[in-house]
DNA sequence: CATGAATGAGCGTTCATTCAT
DNA sequence: GATGAATGAACGCTCATTCAT
């Protein structure tokens, strides 16, 4: 950001910036995400978009940054965990249940973010995947099974690709709310984590 | 596509079109693919492309659906499978090994025409995956276990999602050549596919 | 330039580019040189300026380069010198009315052309420079005295800069046809080329 | 300009425009003078910088007068003079001296002044100029030969244009400090002055 | 007197598309 | 069938200027 605003007034602008721009990009995707449409659509000139941010590209980035942020903390274990850690399948259960919940928040917005914007820097978006990953390894940590450092770190690659994909696809079908997807996933999650090696 | 080409000359100008556009597409993404940049890359006139192309995007979806009638014939069991159908495993395998291919072939070519081209209609989209979803529904039917229509449609559906998914994921890692991948994805789908229900 | 205009009609669009270029150039200067005014004062769609110009910065470029040669062309020696060659003051009164011609013909472009365009590469100006400087050690070489070669060439420069600052001046003013402009210039230079070392 | 400062932080606040504004617009040209910038420069408010310029142009033209007034005065004749009057030779060095020095001081600046800036008025120029040409006209009336109202007026504009002009040549050159170009310059005014009428 | 958030006309440039040749 | 010159809407972005605080 170009710089940070001070007063009030600037802060609602950077907001509904910010909320029109998710709005748009997730409804357009990368290639039809235009500052005019999202000046106009958060109600302020374009003038003042570029204020505070100093390209097209950089807005979508903030936005990433922010959205990313938004994931890590959902995933993060709740406080209520602090002292009994739970079983295999309530961990599996939490990380199924917010995987599902960002997606039908802002179904496109995730995907666009994501896949579609492009990446000035790969190092923010590394960072995420890094503390995305270390999710999934603690429930391979809490699968049965010997230890090993390479397979399950390959494991946990391969079960966070399964449930995004899920989810993914299930989204696009608008299908996110079924019972039946959500039961499905939590078996085809609990099958790979508790076979026998 | 607007006419089809009658002549010889005609056949090879569509056709350097399409590879062109292939390239271009795959390389640039939808929101970098210009039909000016085809028409150069294909020595061809931005005329000629315009003569068997009504815009820009119905030679994105030609190409789609080129693209998807090669997945669906790599899809198709073999016809060595006539007379005596394979294992479990063995069906896996084949499913698992052909979406490797496909992301390995194509890598980004096949993602940005499946999720970046914007659909026109959904209409043909929807024929493919219909189709997409048998294959997956072949490995659900060979599973143990008692058969129920709706809860065998919806586990072809996560088992389909989960395998693109990881594939998807790791080629965006370029990690899909790795036996580990593989196996642990092999590994994922027939826990699920052996699961006790 | 992009690209060299093939057919006839192209030939025409350049041209008339070019015209348009150059008066609005001269009468604007480089600040408020605007490509979409260069293109309807030409008659012409702003596309089409682009296609023979990457960028407004080549545009005027190409503008300079076609009026230094016409310079150049112009202070060249007439053929009928190609025998015998004239006195001083006949080869002073050739530069003197040349210089003159350059500024009457095109007042302002002259000036815009030379020091307010901004500069690519100097390399192009650098040429035309030691081109135009050789004008005026023809005139310093045909000057009574012994020669000496950093002293001949500081005094060409000398010459020079004091032509183009009377002509220059003079143009502000509205004076270049003042018979008295020019009867006092060749006093100048002649005193000069004339003088005792 | 808007107002005069009246308390002192209002006139350190317009000095420190002045400042920032002959800086930038010597080093970026009339092209590239922001106001925006100016103000960042100066370390004042962009809402500041109006209260006391109605405009860019405005700001552009105030430093412009400052300039000129700087310029006169460093022509004025050294109260040294004031009872004896020197020779024309030490009257010409002090000219050539001044002109000099003017350009080295602020080689970009004063040109883009004078020629970069657009004319909002042409009076309070043509003043400037009547007040210059008089520092010419002076050498010109101690030079030998018959005075001639309107001949010593064109001789002293012709006079004026050399000396910038070589002047001017010589710091885009960055040849300023040469002592060959003094001395050849002096050889050219003092060649003028003497001639032989 | 000073601030700085906000404005929006207008710039340079791209690229999908048309059509005379 | 093929060409490529021409079009112009629309984009990303800048910067002179205003005005509420």
């Amino acid at each position: 950001m170009r710089k940070t605003p001070r007063q009030q007034r600037a802060r609602t602008t950077v907001e509904s910036i910010f909320q029109a721009a998710a709005h748009i990009l997730g409804q357009r995707g990368w290639a039809g995400f235009t500052t005019n449409e999202v000046a106009e659509a958060a109600g302020v000139s374009i003038g003042s978009l570029y204020q505070y941010f100093p390209n097209k590209l950089a807005l979508a980035e903030a936005l990433r940054e922010r959205h990313l942020q938004d994931v890590l903390k959902a995933l993060s274990p709740p406080d209520a965990w602090n002292h009994r850690s739970p079983t295999l399948v309530r961990l599996a259960e939490h990380v199924v249940d917010v995987v599902i919940a960002v997606h039908t928040a802002d179904q496109p917005l995730h995907r666009v973010l994501l896949e579609d914007v492009p990446l000035a820097s790969r190092a923010s978006l590394r960072k995420f995947e890094a503390e995305y990953q270390l999710r999934y390894r603690m429930l391979i940590a809490a699968s049965p099974g010997e230890r090993d450092e390479e397979r399950d770190a390959m494991a946990a690659r391969v079960l966070a690709g399964a449930v995004e994909g899920v989810v993914h696809a299930a989204a696009r079908r608008g299908e996110l709310a079924a019972p039946a997807l959500r039961s499905e996933l939590m078996a085809l999650v609990c099958a790979y984590l508790r076979r026998r090696r």
